[in-house]
DNA sequence: CTTTCCATTTAGATCGATCTAAAAGCTTTT
DNA sequence: AAAAGCTTTTAGATCGATCTAAATGGAAAG
């Protein structure tokens, strides 16, 4: 029955040095696995922590060693599951490299991820993934960059001088009109909503620029309201146009699953006198009716690229900025089908 | 232009305090906002700061504090928008109380959830708001306590001992039962999936005594699918009982979904001739058609409670265990109806 | 038997804050 | 003028690890 009472009776390295009968330096040595201990001494070593019960403690190591073995994840709302996937993929690749997560939310404020940042920066992590917020200026992200804050972008980008993981939105929305097309389909809306970033342009650039290549109308663009309950009350709002389109494409799968409901209560048929098509290909298109076709971005996986664009860089700082741009793909079900009525050609 | 340069060039309180003609305790002092320093020094200082871009390190402080400013938030699955929104409301009241999240993940199994904690110790959180994966053992979570380790359960509860934020979800059972007797409903089935917990088996008790307490059969329980994308095909097996049920209540608004889209697939009418309602008012319940009636949990708010129960402990460690369980409210939309068919009475 | 070399081990300084207990300046009281 | 009582400031130890540079011991080489 070991004897120890210390005043603080926390166990600290000391303590299992003494156990062991080796120096403070060595006992380190074990537990960052240096090669350098003799296999007698590790086994003793760890012989004596088991028994004592030592935690290492991360905090002592981190002032000395200028390493945190922690990461900053920013995001703009946790509430939307987009990002909780997000954060999900990063969890799990931060994890496996045996560091953690510090989680800060940004509420797409601007000046309050300026806070959060800061923040970050006293607790020392050793670099910090983050989604901008949607007005975030260029300068910011410099800013971070000259602190020598290893710096990753997520899903949105402000700054081309660094890490950056995400989806090819653009192409993602080139792939919906394009089904809509094959289908027969001309005058297609967007129907869209939320702050301006850089993923939400690109979406409308690739929406316009495969309208445009097909010589349909690329200005059928809708805003619908931002809150979720209010969304199927729109969707008149895309008849409300001279020229009424036959589909439409939203910005995600919220407005999708919105206008498919606000469809149904005008008293059409999503699939087959109207064609909708989503974006992000959420777990529920599957459970809706008419199952919804969505282009999927696979938040997860964007998570898991971001986390490992940040480990490289932790291991290389110099390395030079880089760009990780999935592709997304096209998940057809029954929200989408040929051009109803008397065929117009 | 202030001349500066140390072999590291980091900006440390020592610095500050010479440049403010102070001593390092002091300029330590104004950093805490203790009121001891003069107001004309605490200007100095604070001058000192700005110009010098001083950074506080938290790491340094936290050693000798024995206090990180950090919490631990250990949660099943981050893909479960659920426990994303838990997430949400704990970020924000901890972040409201200038301390910072770190998120683990414990993949609902216990033995991840060992080596998760482990690693909150030795990161030296201040205390951890858990929902404990299914299978611990009260031992685990006591033996947590016993390291001095601030703790409180959210969601689901193991030990009686250790504060606990969730929501009665017995209650919101037997309220959605008594919605569906009102309706005129009394063969009444339960769909429910997933692992068992604590707050598994509060649902079961809850149907079960609003089902037998009017006489009801209570042993209609049937057993969906975990995977989302296949319980709309399993809404077959509600009637392969002997009695057929005229209404469903579920478990969570995930199985609610996916049975309403089944029982469209089978023909049926929702709130119609069959009725059906869900647990937890996800946000999806007011954009699918028809509208799902579902017992409102708001996640958020329990995460709020959890981390207002760990605040408070961590200021009074000797705080008896508390518990703060949380009135559900039925929001009722279209999913339900009288009873179908000609009357029974 | 000394010297060299290698593999291990170690003493002591160090990271950047906080804490303790006491000192230094003030007024105010005796 | 000394003592007492404030308020404000400070020196120096301390938290628990890592790092540096040097010491130690044994085997191999001379």
């Amino acid at each position: 029955m070991p004897f120890e009472d210390k005043k603080k009776n926390r166990v600290t390295l000391l303590d299992v040095a003494a156990r062991a009968n080796v120096s403070r330096a060595t006992a380190s040595l074990v537990i960052r696995k240096s090669p350098l201990v003799g296999t007698e001494t590790r086994a003793r070593v760890e012989e004596a922590m088991r028994e004592l019960g030592y935690v290492y403690n991360m905090g002592a190591a981190r002032l000395r060693a200028e390493r945190s073995h922690t990461v900053g994840v920013v995001v703009p709302n946790l509430t939307n599951p987009f990002f909780a996937e997000l954060l999900s993929g990063i969890e799990s690749v931060i994890d496996a490299a045996g560091m953690v997560v510090i989680l800060a939310n940004s509420g797409d404020l601007a000046e309050r991820q300026d806070m959060v940042m800061q923040r970050m920066r006293e607790h020392g992590v050793d670099g910090v993934i983050i989604c901008p917020a949607a007005a975030t200026e260029p300068e910011f992200l410099d800013r971070m960059a000259e602190w020598g804050l290893p710096l990753v972008q997520a899903l949105r980008h402000i700054s081309d001088d660094i890490d950056y993981a995400g989806v090819d939105y653009a192409a993602g929305m080139r792939e919906a009109v394009g089904h809509l097309a094959s289908l027969g389909h001309r005058r297609i809306a967007f129907a869209v909503h939320g702050p301006v970033h850089s993923a939400y342009l690109e979406r409308i650039e690739g929406f316009r620029d495969a309208m445009f290549s097909r010589g349909f109308d690329p200005d059928l663009i809708i805003r619908v309201p931002d809150q979720t309950a209010q969304i199927p009350g729109s969707a008149h709002l895309l008849f409300e146009n001279r020229e009424k389109p036959t589909a439409v494409v939203c910005f995600n799968d919220v407005i999708a699953l919105g206008l498919s409901a606000g469809l149904h209560d005008l008293g059409l048929k999503v699939g087959e006198n109207f064609s909708l098509i989503g974006f992000d290909d959420v777990t529920e298109a599957d459970i809706i009716r008419p199952r919804l076709t969505s282009v999927s971005t696979a938040p997860v996986t964007i998570g898991e690229n971001a986390a490992r664009l940040l480990l490289d860089r932790l291991s290389d700082p110099l390395l030079p900025p880089r760009r990780v741009v999935k592709e997304t793909r096209l998940h057809i079900r029954q929200s989408c089908g040929p051009i109803a009525g008397p065929a117009r050609y």
